[in-house]
DNA sequence: CCGATAGATGAATGAGTATTCCATATTGTA
DNA sequence: TACAATATGGAATACTCATTCATCTATCGG
């Protein structure tokens, strides 16, 4: 018995794009070992167990290759944070889960997410490059979809009157370097959503023990 | 009238370390507009007016330049900051000095800070190798001066009791992302510094409005 | 089962560049 | 001034890859 062409070709594109989803896999964790300029195509396709032209069949260059593994991931993390604001709860509960998502993702992407942290403050080329303007542009959202955030809650009383995006890259950066210190220095047992209690106090009450809040 | 050959010795170490620091200087430039991987020695030593075989003589390789380069600042920053903080002031005119330091820091090594800033969150080799061990500690070592500092504020009931070290970390996160944002965007006039006033209060005051501290 | 088409292969290509090496120039000594 | 000793110059060397392409292999319709 025959089966269709159109269904056939349907099984062709499942293949091409388990294939590709192959490399990327293979980039990703040579990347993460070795960082971008270190790591060698001949790396890459060996790892994805395919030739090296084979790999240009389906990436017109390892920065192609690059660009593709960080747009998939920075969409994916933007699209979780989204998901998570989308409540009808407080901004400042609204801030907690960012937090814990943001935390979530770094958890399960840990070898992914030292490519992205580094990229994030990355080399010049990063930013010049159209990878970088792609990457930079969903990192400046998800400061965006923060700020936003904090304005909501000034709005409501809830927060000082803050820039709100000044406000929103401090807390990125508080973020970050937090996950960028747990990636590099502790096992994979640890839990990093731990933290994110702690941080989300610290940001919301501060260091101090005042209970009068200083003027700005 | 002949001068003694001690003295002669001493002008031509001098002049050694004069030169080097020509070199010091075109690859600080030349790092700080294309990263590391992409300025070539040739680069370096045109800028620095040398031959290349002459940049040889002084530095036993590229990454050695680079090496010292980034080392010789961590240092001067770590030195700055210490300076900053032996004085008798509280904790918190303390943290706000550190705040002020490094933005000054920034302020005036604005090309340089870049590579910092890409270090600090860098690529892998970089904490493997030589170099990376050298200003990691430093890194380190500013993140511990925080942390006693932190450490100092609560005995004196300054500060909640908080985990120090991750406080540090939060806070250098804070500052390094404003930082970093402000190198890539802002043009050379405006001025960092006016930042450090409201960096200070959010970390201390946090985002919050209430006045009743929350429970940890 | 066969020719045709598309897919896969990896050695060869070529561009780029870190490092070396020795001829030349400069400096120090007598 | 002449003779080391030392410093400098930059062309030549010796790589390392990203990318290509001629060739081989698998899949497909008939």
């Amino acid at each position: 018995m025959k089966v269709g062409a159109d269904q056939r070709s349907q099984r062709k594109q499942r293949e091409y794009e388990a294939r590709r989803e192959e490399i990327l896999l293979a980039a990703e964790r040579k990347f993460s070992q070795n960082g971008f300029f270190k790591t060698s195509m001949a790396e890459i396709a060996e790892d994805a167990q395919f030739a090296m032209g084979t790999v240009y069949r389906f990436f017109k260059s390892k920065e192609d290759i690059y660009i593709s593994l960080v747009e998939a991931k920075v969409e994916e993390l933007l699209r979780l944070l989204e998901e998570a604001t989308q409540s009808r709860l407080p901004a400042q509960e609204k801030l907690r889960a960012v937090i814990q998502v943001k935390l979530a993702f770094a958890d399960q992407n840990r070898a992914f997410f030292r490519i992205y942290v580094s990229e994030w403050s990355g080399f010049e080329w990063t930013v010049k490059s159209a990878f970088g303007e792609r990457v930079w542009k969903r990192y400046l959202a998800q400061i965006d979809l923060v700020a936003n955030l904090i304005k909501e809650g000034i709005k409501t009383g809830e927060f000082r009157k803050v820039n709100p995006k000044d406000t929103s890259l401090a807390f990125h950066g508080m973020l970050n370097s937090t996950i960028y210190l747990w990636i590099l220095q502790s096992g994979p047992k640890e839990s990093l959503a731990d933290k994110g209690k702690w941080l989300g106090s610290l940001l919301l009450d501060g260091l101090g023990t005042s209970t009068l809040k200083r003027s700005m």
